[in-house]
RNA sequence: GGUCCCGUAGUUCAAUGGAUAGAAUAGAAGUUUCCUAAACUUUAGAUACAGGUUCGAUUCCUGUCGGGACCA
């Protein structure tokens, strides 16, 4: 049991015997005492007061006394400062934490608990290639299935790829139109790249012919509509809703380059899936629940055919749910979908990563799953994140300000590259030792700057400034964990045991960080959220800095102090890789 | 027009209703005969505004201003 429980429940127990009466664990909070202070927990009395009848200083007298008496393991002292009952914990219960979790590489998870839980992230475009947003879904999806792994769920990481609609087509219509029968080899180009480059052709093959239109007379709204290549794109689409056997083969060509460089980046930003889902093929599902919506009257036909929800009572509008001529909207298939998901796999939780621009979106789908009894309905969970921004606002690929993911990739490690060589220490890596350190460290630096973010709030991202190596970093992290993993080559795994332990104030304030490692993980899981862990990686990796700068481990004071501080450095290097591991983040046996 | 989200140091981010609002970076000043200075130490700097609830509000409620997203 976790330290904060165990003075929770020591508390109740000794405040029924005081007061005889009954107390819960929400009459008080227990919170970690602030630096000035002197002790390790608190327990905060103001909402006891009228309950006890007491004033502050009594209750905590009282309550103190009693806990030092009670659980003389587990307490050595407690003072009184306006309403904070501060506890001093004793050092041997932390000294037996070290011991019971030596090298214990699961320390903090859980096991199997039975439930299973599909996360879906990623969902990408087939006429163009990642960009940074994208970036910060991938990150967060595999951190958030890992996550819930630690915490004993098993976990099926999915992915939708939307891989038609009249997206897809103007990349088509633009290859036909331009290329000549170039393929990704012959331009040496990485296929999702040379597909994206002609979804920029259409644009500005259209823009063109707009302005033409608008020069001769016509209103813009019109130019939009009639411009000759969006009514090729349009009938582009409905050859390939007839099975166009032509215009069939030209997709699945598209479509190849495109996943072909997909897997590329796939496997270098670490993203993988259990399960992929193709639009092309779950785009008609979803119509037999709009007839069971209709019989049921829960959804009701206009008089052009169109069926739709009304949601005013809940705050929204009405809903389209099925064209007047009988084809499916988005909302169709995300509703026939999330039934497929959930009979195929009988998943407990269904969480779909998806950008905060699609809130409404999402509360439509759940808000008629549950209208329609569906028994899924309420867990149905969106994972909404904050988009990722530019100094000068929304990224725009027709405006050419996104930022490409391969692009930044590559950056980041060639800065890794560029750091690493500066500072020469591992000139005595071979070639492939160093490639893989680059990599480690550039990939580090970007997923730690992506995910130490609350995923809720929306993120600026400057591309004038390089994503940094310093401070609150993942390089920071690596770099704790490469010193004390050079601490352990020098002087050994800790053995032994501690004879007298009477902890230094640094020495305490990482066994009390180690300590609420699981208590993190916990969180991280219920909120669904990454940054928690690392927030708490990096005050950790910090308080042992600054722990190494003051004390010396290989030349400790005594041999009791070094076995101490031995254990320390390598539990703590185990925190480390296990919480960096979470975030999909290698950690360096040296850098 | 309607729904929702967000305003914290120059900048990028923290803070289950709790003590003197934490970090990083940029700025200033230091630390290397000693376990990796991608580090450590010191210093200066912020809750948009006005009310309310509370013993206590960055956090909850109302309004104003500012920014953003979505739905027609």
């Amino acid at each position: 049991m976790h330290i904060v429980q165990l003075i929770r429940q020591a508390v109740i127990e000794n405040l029924n015997n005081i007061y005889e009466k009954e107390f819960s664990e929400n009459d008080f909070q227990v919170n970690q005492i602030k630096q000035e202070f002197e002790g390790d927990y608190t327990v905060v009395m103001f909402s006891l007061l009228k309950k006890t009848g007491d004033n502050p200083e009594a209750l905590g007298q009282k309550l103190g006394t009693r806990l030092l008496e009670n659980h003389e393991t587990l307490f050595t002292a407690f003072n009184i400062i306006k309403g904070f009952l501060n506890l001093t914990i004793a050092d041997s219960y932390f000294i037996e934490l070290l011991y019971r979790n030596y090298n214990d590489i699961c320390y903090g998870k859980q096991p199997l608990n039975g439930k299973k839980v599909m996360v879906e992230y990623s969902s990408p475009n087939t006429n163009k290639p990642l960009h940074l947003g994208h970036l910060r879904n991938n990150f967060l999806g595999w951190s958030v299935a890992e996550i819930l792994k630690a915490n004993g769920y098993e976990v099926l990481k999915s992915c939708i790829v939307n891989d038609r609609g009249i997206h897809i087509c103007k990349s088509m219509l633009a290859w036909q139109m331009f290329a000549n029968g170039a393929t990704p080899e012959s331009a040496h180009m990485k296929g999702d790249h040379f597909v994206g480059d002609y979804y920029v052709k259409f644009n500005d093959a259209f823009k063109k012919e707009v302005e033409e239109l608008v020069a001769g007379g016509m209103k813009k709204e019109d130019a939009e509509k009639n411009a000759p290549v969006m009514l090729a794109t349009q009938n582009m689409l409905k050859k390939w809703e007839e099975g166009d056997p032509e215009i069939l083969r030209l997709w699945e060509k598209m479509n190849n380059w495109v996943y072909q460089g997909f897997d590329i980046t796939y496997e270098r930003i670490g993203s993988d899936f259990d399960r992929k889902y193709y639009e092309s093929q779950t785009y008609l599902l979803g119509k037999d629940i709009v007839q069971e919506g209709l019989e049921k009257n829960i959804f009701f036909m206009k008089e052009d055919g169109s069926v739709w929800i009304d949601l005013t009572g809940d705050g929204l509008d009405e809903k389209l749910v099925l064209r007047k001529d009988g084809t499916s909207v988005y909302i169709t298939q995300d509703i026939g979908l999330a039934k497929q998901k959930y009979e195929q796999y009988k998943i407990d939780k269904s969480i779909y990563v998806i950008a905060d621009e699609q809130n409404y979106h999402m509360k439509v789908l759940k808000l008629i799953c549950q209208k329609l009894g569906l028994p899924y309905a309420d867990d149905i969970h969106h994972l909404s994140y904050g988009m990722v921004e530019l100094p000068s606002g929304k990224m725009k690929s027709r405006e050419g300000t996104v930022v490409d993911a391969d692009e930044l990739v590559d950056e980041m490690i060639a800065t890794s590259r560029h750091h690493t060589e500066e500072l020469g220490k591992v000139k005595d890596f071979t070639a492939e030792e160093l490639t893989h350190l680059y990599e480690v460290l550039g990939m580090g630096a970007m997923k730690f700057y992506l995910l130490k973010v609350d995923p809720k709030k929306k993120m600026i991202f400057n591309p004038e400034e390089s994503i940094d190596f310093h401070g609150f970093t993942g390089p920071f992290i690596q770099y704790t964990f490469a010193r004390i993993q050079s601490i352990i080559r020098k002087e050994g795994k800790p053995s032994g045991t501690i004879q007298n332990a009477n902890l230094l104030k640094l020495e305490k304030e990482i066994l009390v960080n180690l300590e609420q490692y699981p208590t993190v993980i916990t969180q991280a899981a219920k909120e669904l959220n990454p940054a928690v862990i690392a927030n708490y990686i990096y005050h950790l990796a910090k308080i042992f800095n600054s722990f190494y700068a003051e004390l010396s481990i290989a030349k400790a004071e005594t041999a009791d102090k070094k076995t101490l501080r031995l254990h320390l450095a390598f539990m703590t290097a185990n925190v480390i890789k296990s919480g960096m591991q979470l975030l999909g983040i290698n950690v360096p046996e040296r850098m």
